[in-house]
DNA sequence: CCAGATTAGTTTAAACTTAAACTAATTATC
DNA sequence: GATAATTAGTTTAAGTTTAAACTAATCTGG
């Protein structure tokens, strides 16, 4: 019998399932500030720059070919208000382009600049880096496992949210 | 075999633990903002207010006798200067009280008015019963698994956000 | 064609958030 | 006991975030 095991058996023994929603919802949310506290501390130390303004290039870059204001606030599940406000700064910096379509003249075209792309590949690596030492404390099993649960409560999500 | 051990085992086998803690930081943020988002709207829809109120709110109500801006900055991570804006609102509409302590002149004391306290269990029972909603896709013992998992997060960042 | 509805994006106002500078009170050290 | 270091909290400046109002372009049903 594991340690795992016998731990998730106590809890359903001791908890009642009303207060374990709730108590993941918690978890969820203090391992989420924790992570993004300690990665907002090394942008802003080692690259002088902000998380928002890195969330926004790493979704221009999975789109070389560009893509609308909207696919990038769709993408990172905020509002366009906000895209406008961080592109435009990007902009300013020269990290990224905007230029309206010529199709569809709504809508714009926003992609990295070539210098965007350069400081996106070296920021990249240093946060996956980040990211794989905070999470070196846990197995490749356990993150499977977990992986597989993060998917179940964005399934459960998914289906409860709209009700 | 279960249908939830051969996803994880092929999970092990397609994945390299390079990428696999990328992918659950960006699962953990996801399934945390997707909830953020559905809680704060029915937050301003039903009861007028935001999450980060409640959140001050939920903090307070945890110390009945009250405590210190300082002890409500460390338990919600976030900077005190945050707190001091959040709590002057809720001041002004008579939700909580803050008084400078007797004995260390530095520190306030605050806490929940009675106004605050009932509008606090109004709404904490409502956000319960949401959060109990979104989640209810997943078995207790899904849950508590999370919940072990969760954990070992938490002491994986504590381990390594140090060094 | 064209009036109304929809869609893309920007702007605005208010609140939130942080880091850093600052003030006031306390503690430590000599 | 005076001075230095620390601590609690506020203030400030800049950026982030949202919801809602707005503008401009496109689509849709007559």
């Amino acid at each position: 019998m594991s340690g795992k095991a016998q731990t998730a058996i106590d809890k359903l023994e001791q908890t009642s399932r009303r207060k374990m929603a709730l108590r993941i919802w918690l978890r969820l949310l203090t391992s989420s500030q924790l992570i993004e506290k300690e990665v907002r501390g090394r942008f802003r130390t080692e690259f002088d720059t902000t998380l928002p303004r890195f969330d926004v290039m790493a979704a221009l870059a999975r789109e070389p070919e560009g893509q609308t204001m909207g696919d990038v606030s769709r993408w990172l599940l905020v509002s366009s208000g906000n895209i406008t406000g961080i592109i435009s700064r990007l902009e300013e910096d020269g990290l990224v382009t905007r230029a309206r379509s010529a199709g569809d003249r709504r809508t714009h075209l926003v992609k990295l600049s070539c210098k965007g792309k350069k400081e996106f590949e070296r920021m990249s690596l240093a946060h996956e880096k980040w990211i794989r030492n905070l999470l070196s404390g846990m197995t490749k099993e356990e993150m499977a496992t977990l992986d597989d649960l993060l998917i179940k409560v964005k399934i459960s999500l998914a289906r409860e949210e709209s009700s």
